[in-house]
DNA sequence: CGCACCCTGACACGCGGCTGGTAAGGTTAG
DNA sequence: CTAACCTTACCAGCCGCGTGTCAGGGTGCG
C-alpha cells in the first residue's frame, strides 16, 4: 500500500496538514478516503501536490486564482461569459467560426448563449 | 464628441470614479486618453464597463479573478501549465452518480487510473 | 481669472482569504 | 488501554483587495 496520512503526505510535499486540507476544500487536490474517512495520499496526489507547489512559486499564482481556474473549468458558461467579455475589447472583426477546434464546439454553443444573454442589456434590477 | 469624462461614466455606469481608474489599473477597462491625459469613455468602454459589472454579480466573480483570467489571456505559457495540471486529474467528485460502493473498491479504481495517468501522462511539456 | 473638473499618489479602513492552532471526538496499532 | 494519529469545526492573526478620501498640481471653459 503506497499511500500516506495527511501528516506523512505534508512533510514529504512541504505543504502543512492544514494547508493540505485547505487545497482540498479548494478542490485542487482531493485524497481518497479510507472506510473510516481518512485521507489516503497516493502517488498521483503527492506529484500532484508538488507540481501544485511548482505551478505556485514558477508563475507567482495563489492558490485562490487556481480554485478560480478551476471553477472556469467547471462552469463552461461563465468560461464562454468571460470569453465573450473579453473578446468584445478587441477590436479584431467577428471571427466567430473557428476552423479547427473539435471539442470547443459544445462551448462555443454556450458562449453563444450566455452572449446573447448578457448583451440583452437588462440592468433595472433593483 | 460622444466621449463621456470619467465622472459622468461613472455615473452613468454605476461605478465610482476611483473604481474606474482601479478597473483600468487591472487592465480590464482601458479609456484612451485626451492629449492632455484626461481619460475619454466611449460607448464601447461603457458598454463593456455595464458588462462587467453584469459579469460580477450574475457570476459572482471578483475582479482579482477578472484580472487573472485576463492573465491567462496574455500569458499562455500560464495557461498552458495550468491545462496540464489540471488535464493530470480533474474529474467531477460532486457528480459522481455511484450510489453506493465500498471505500476500498472505488478507492482502488482511482489509484489505479492514477497511476496510469502518471506513468503514461509524461508532460514533455506539451 | 476662477472654478470645476481631471491627473497621480498615498493613506485609511473593513472584509475576507490564507494559515496556524486548538478542542472534542473517532481510529489504529502496540 | 494508551498513545499517537486522524476527523471536523471553530477562533485568531496577517495581509492584500476593494474603496473612499485627501493632497498637490494641471486643464478647460465661461
Amino acid at each position: 500500500m503506497t499511500t500516506l496520512t495527511i501528516h506523512e503526505a505534508a512533510t514529504t510535499t512541504g505543504w502543512s496538514p492544514r494547508m493540505l486540507r485547505y487545497v482540498e476544500q479548494l478542490g485542487l487536490v482531493e485524497a481518497p478516503r479510507s472506510a473510516s474517512g481518512y485521507r489516503l495520499y497516493g502517488p498521483a496526489q503527492l506529484q500532484r501536490l508538488r507540481t501544485l507547489r511548482e505551478l505556485l512559486e514558477r508563475y507567482d499564482v495563489e492558490l485562490g486564482d487556481l480554485g478560480f481556474a478551476l471553477r472556469l473549468r467547471r462552469e463552461p458558461e461563465l468560461a464562454g461569459a468571460l470569453d465573450d467579455w473579453f473578446s468584445s475589447q478587441l477590436e479584431a472583426p467577428p471571427q466567430r467560426p473557428e476552423p479547427e477546434m473539435p471539442d470547443s464546439d459544445w462551448l462555443a454553443f454556450e458562449q453563444d448563449k450566455h452572449s446573447q444573454l448578457l448583451t440583452s442589456g437588462r440592468q433595472d434590477t433593483a
